[in-house]
DNA sequence: GTCTATAATGCGATAGAC
DNA sequence: GTCTATCGCATTATAGAC
C-alpha cells in the first residue's frame, strides 16, 4: 500500500481518487446518455484516466456497474436515515422520492433486467429501502388510529415511493398530464396523517 | 411494386414480411436482452435476413426503434379500445396494465430518455392512452356520485396504470414485498366503483 | 428486395513497461 | 497505480452485384 497520511483512513485502497472518479463518471454517463453509453473508454475519458485503468479496478464492466448501484444505494439509504429524524418523516420520505434521481434508477433497473449481478444488488437495496418506508408509514397511521386493514401501510408507502418517481420520469419525456393532481392528492393524504396543528401558518 | 395478389392490400410495402419480422424481432430482443442488444446484426439474424436489409428498410437504427414504439403503442391502444366495451371497463383497464408488457415499456422509456425521436413518439402515445383511462374512470366515479374533488379521476387512473406495471417490473427483479397488498388494495377500490351486485359468486 | 463485401470506427480485455 | 500498445471481435452504414 502506498497510502499517504491523508489516505490512510480509507479502506484498503477502495477509495482511491481514480476509482471514485470512475464510479462517479459512470453514473453521470448513465444518467446523461444511458447505460449503453457507459463504455470503458468513455468513463475513463470522463474520469481523466486511461481505459486500461478501468479494468485494473473493475475486471469486467459488470463489476463497475455493480459498484455504481452499491454507491448510489448507500447514498439513498443515508438520505432516508436523515429523513427519519425529520419533524415530519412521512413528508420527508415523500420529498426524498421526489428528489431521488429517478432517471438514474430507471437506467439501473433496465440494466438489472438483463444482468444477474445487478439484479441481486438492486433487490437487496429495494428491500432495505422499503423496510424503512413501511415502518415510518405504519407508525404514522397507528398514531392516528387509522384503519390499517383498509389502508395497508405498505401500499401507502409504495404509492408515496413510486408516484413521484414516475412523475419525474414522465416530465422528462414531455408528459405532464395528471402530475399536479397526483402530487396534490398524495400531499393531502400525508397532511392528514402527519400535520402538526401548531405549525401551519399559525405558529 | 412486385406485390403478389395476397400482398396487394398492404400499404405501399410498409408491411412486407421482412419488414414486419424485423420490427417484431427487435421488440423481442429488447425485451429479452435489453435495447443495447438490439443491434442491426442481431435483429437481422433473428428475423432471418441479412443485416444490410435492416438499413434498407430503416436507414438508421433510430428509425427501427421508432417503428417498434409505434407498433406496440397501436397494439396497446387497440387493447384499450376493446376494454371499453367490457362489462367492467375499470377492471378491464386494470387487467390491461397488469398484462401489459411493462418490461418492454421500461426498455422503451430508458431508450426515450436519450433519443429525441423516441421521446416524441412515446409522449404522443402516453397522452392518448391516459386520455381514455381518465374518461373511463371519470364515468365510473360520476355514476357512483363519488367526491371527485377529493379523489381526482386522473390520479386513480395513474395509480391503476402505474402500480401493476411496477409490480411486474419488481417481481422480475426478485422484489415481492407489498405486491399482494397493493393488488388487493386497488381491486377493492375498483370493486367499490364498479361492482355489478348480481354478478359476484351469486349469479 | 435481397444479397456479398467492405470501410471506418469502437468495443472489452490483456500484456508488459515504468 | 498508471500508462502504451495491441488483439480480436462487433458495430453502423454504404457500394454495388443480382
Amino acid at each position: 500500500m502506498s497510502s499517504s497520511p491523508v489516505e490512510e483512513r480509507s479502506r484498503a485502497g477502495r477509495e482511491s481518487a481514480a476509482r471514485v472518479a470512475l464510479v462517479e463518471a459512470t453514473a453521470q454517463i448513465m444518467l446523461d446518455e444511458g447505460y449503453a453509453a457507459a463504455t470503458s473508454r468513455r468513463v475513463a475519458a470522463k474520469a481523466g484516466v486511461k481505459s486500461a485503468l478501468v479494468h485494473y479496478y473493475f475486471p469486467t464492466m459488470d463489476d463497475l456497474f455493480v459498484e455504481v448501484v452499491r454507491t448510489r444505494a448507500e447514498m439513498n439509504l443515508q438520505r432516508q436515515r436523515e429523513a427519519l429524524s425529520d419533524d415530519e418523516p412521512l413528508h420527508a420520505l415523500w420529498r426524498i422520492s421526489s428528489e431521488h434521481d429517478a432517471r438514474l434508477w430507471m437506467e439501473i433497473m433496465a440494466l438489472a433486467n438483463h444482468r444477474k449481478a445487478i439484479r441481486s444488488e438492486i433487490a437487496a437495496y429495494a428491500d432495505r429501502f422499503r423496510d424503512v418506508e413501511e415502518s415510518v408509514v405504519t407508525l404514522a397511521l397507528r398514531s392516528h388510529g387509522a384503519d390499517m386493514a383498509a389502508f395497508p401501510p405498505v401500499v401507502l408507502s409504495m404509492i408515496v415511493a413510486i408516484l413521484p418517481r414516475m412523475v419525474v420520469l414522465e416530465q422528462h419525456l414531455g408528459i405532464t398530464r395528471g402530475h399536479a393532481e397526483a402530487t396534490a392528492f398524495v400531499e393531502q393524504y400525508l397532511d392528514r396523517f402527519e400535520l402538526r396543528k401548531e405549525s401551519r401558518s399559525d405558529p
